[in-house]
Formats: structure tokens, C-alpha cells, sequence
DNA sequence: TGAAAGAGGACTAAAATGGTTCTACTTTCT
DNA sequence: AGAAAGTAGAACCATTTTAGTCCTCTTTCA
């Protein structure tokens, strides 16, 4: 089965949810400066995703640890993207989450080679990665404003890259 | 964590070796009628993959059911490909493994949104549609031969492909 | 008729997933 | 200063998936 797990959907609809405050913020306050954005709470952002507070406090430490958001504590305190929304792809989020995607086993570059039983016979290894950069490339092409509401006037999400539509 | 099953990778293994020797038999017999190559048996995949019989015949009764391979039965029986090479994507062997890919859960065609607690609410759904969309039409897009050995002969595994065969 | 080979399931151990809980530790407000 | 609000981090557990085996039956060829 090829999918996204669970956990990363979740943190792409927090990142979602969170990139909107902060176009809110700027459209307000004229201002793009992010780290003047007023955190949201772990609670607000479980109740605004539907999600339970102990499994959404976890995804934000997660991506919190992972650089993407950054977090103030103490009463008031809360979360907000570390970055701009643009600087914010797919790949990032899903990476944060589940670690470093691997289509494959033996396609991760920092492969040890001994452990594959296959080593040199594997014929599809080469293949293989292609395909994985393939992915990985798609999946760095989509950024934030793409996978939050925004995307309504940021123009039609299907860009240059699918003139076929044929799959399936 | 997005990745191919190792059923899936192995899978496609299967096909490729399956692949080479039907283009053996063609270089042989200068005919193309996939249907007078002669079959290879379970053990013989196996063997040439590197995976135990059980496993592989498994894997083969599978792909068979999807219509991917024929077999022949008996002695003397065995697997060879059903359709063309190039008729045969990444895509079709993956859902004959794993079933029916889907990104996140919501993404699916079919999928009842009465079972979606998130309903309305789920703002990503439309996008991440589209990014299932888009990596589904990427799968599509590869075909067997460029998983097989003969890509070297046959020339970069990111060529050409868009223009020919717009599978299904 | 018997050996070779596929068909079709049932079954199991191990790992990943999805999610909770508990105990710190920090900051702010009063 | 102390309570409240909030994040940090890790341990933990149930369920599902994955990966792989095994057994029995049917078909075909010699």
C-alpha cells in the first residue's frame, strides 16, 4: 500500500489551519514579519482541526522539533509557523512526521548496501529510485498555501505538471 | 511514512524478470505474440529473484488474478506476461499487491463521507486529491520496461514516455 | 497413474500505526 | 511567590498491516 499515514495528514491540516491564521494576521496588521504573530494554543488548533488535544499537542511537538513551527511557552503561549508559508512543502511535513520517506528499501541514498540480500542483483534498485526522486520531487513542489484555504485565490491547484488526466 | 510495500517491490521484480525474458524470446523468435513464450515456473522466478518459492508463488497467483500474468498449468506449466511490456505501468502492479492506492483516506473516489468525521470541515480534502491524483498519474506513467534491465538498452529511464501509450 | 506445477485459502509472527497518559519543566499573571 | 496555563518528552498500549509460511486440491503431461 502506498499512502500517507494518518499522523501527517493530521499535520498537514494543522500547518493548513495555522498558514490561514497567519495570512489572517498579515492581511489585519499589514505586516509579514511571522514571529509577531499571536500563538494559538495547542487546544485552538485541536478544536479548529477536529482533532483530540493530546494527539494534536504531539503532531505540534513533533513538527515543532522539526523546526517548522516554533512554540512560546508559558501562559498565552502557543504555536505559529516558523516560516513563511511559501518555504513550507509537502515533503517537509510528511518527513517531520514519519521520518525520511523511502519507497523502497534500498532507495534511500544513505543505503548500507551489505544489508541488502539483493546487493548487486537487485536490477530494479536504479529503477527504483527514480521513481522515489520522482515522488519526492512532486511532493516538495507542493508547499503550504497550496493545502490551506488559501489555495482559492492562489489560483487552481493542478498546474503545468498533469496534462494527463487519464489515471485511472 | 509513504513507501511501496516490500510484496509491491518484489512484485515488480517478478515482472521485470518476467519482461526480460519475453524480450529474449522475441530477439529469438523474431515474433512478438507474447502468448508462445514459453513459460517459466514459480521455482525458476524465485530462484532468479532471490525469493523463497512460497512467497514468490504467492506473489505470482496474485498477479495472475489481476490479469497481469497467465498461467499455464500442469507440468511443464508456469507464468509468462498477458499483456505487452509496455502495456503493463507501476501503477497496475502495485494495486494488484496492495489493492487500490490511496494517499489519505479521504481520497478515494468512492469514498462515503458519512464515515468522515471531518466531513465539511476537511479543508485539505480537495488538495490532497489532487496530490493523490498527481502521484497516481506519475505511477501510470511508468512502464514495465523501464523497470526491467532493458532500460539500458531501451535508453534513460526519463525519457520519452509521456507521448507513448497513454496507458488505459 | 504418478509426478510436476499452479490455485486457493488459512494461518501466524513481527512490525508499524494510531493514539493515550503521565510526569516534567517554563512562563506569565495576580 | 504561587497558581495557572501551557509546552516537552517519553513511555506505553491496542489494533491493524505486513510479510511470509503451510496445507490441500486441481490440472496436465509423460
Amino acid at each position: 500500500m502506498i499512502k500517507i499515514s494518518k499522523k501527517a495528514d493530521y499535520a498537514v491540516l494543522i500547518m493548513a489551519s495555522l498558514s490561514t491564521r497567519q495570512a489572517e494576521h498579515e492581511a489585519r496588521t499589514q505586516s509579514t514579519t511571522i514571529h509577531e504573530v499571536e500563538p494559538t494554543s495547542a487546544q485552538e488548533i485541536a478544536d479548529d482541526n477536529r482533532l483530540s488535544r493530546p494527539l494534536c499537542a504531539n503532531l505540534l511537538k513533533t513538527l515543532t522539533r522539526a523546526s517548522l513551527l516554533e512554540s512560546v511557552r508559558g501562559a498565552g503561549g502557543g504555536y505559529r509557523l516558523a516560516l513563511p508559508s511559501f518555504d513550507i512543502n509537502l515533503m517537509q511535513i510528511i518527513e517531520a512526521i514519519d521520518g525520511p520517506i523511502r519507497l523502497v528499501e534500498c532507495a534511500g541514498s544513505d543505503h548500507d548496501h551489505s544489508t541488502c540480500s539483493l546487493s548487486d542483483h537487485c536490477q530494479s534498485q536504479s529503477a527504483m529510485r527514480i521513481v522515489h526522486e520522482r515522488v519526492a520531487n512532486l511532493l516538495v513542489q507542493i508547499q503550504l498555501p497550496e493545502l490551506s484555504q488559501q489555495q482559492a485565490s492562489t489560483g487552481p491547484v493542478s498546474g503545468h505538471l498533469t496534462t494527463l488526466h487519464d489515471a485511472k
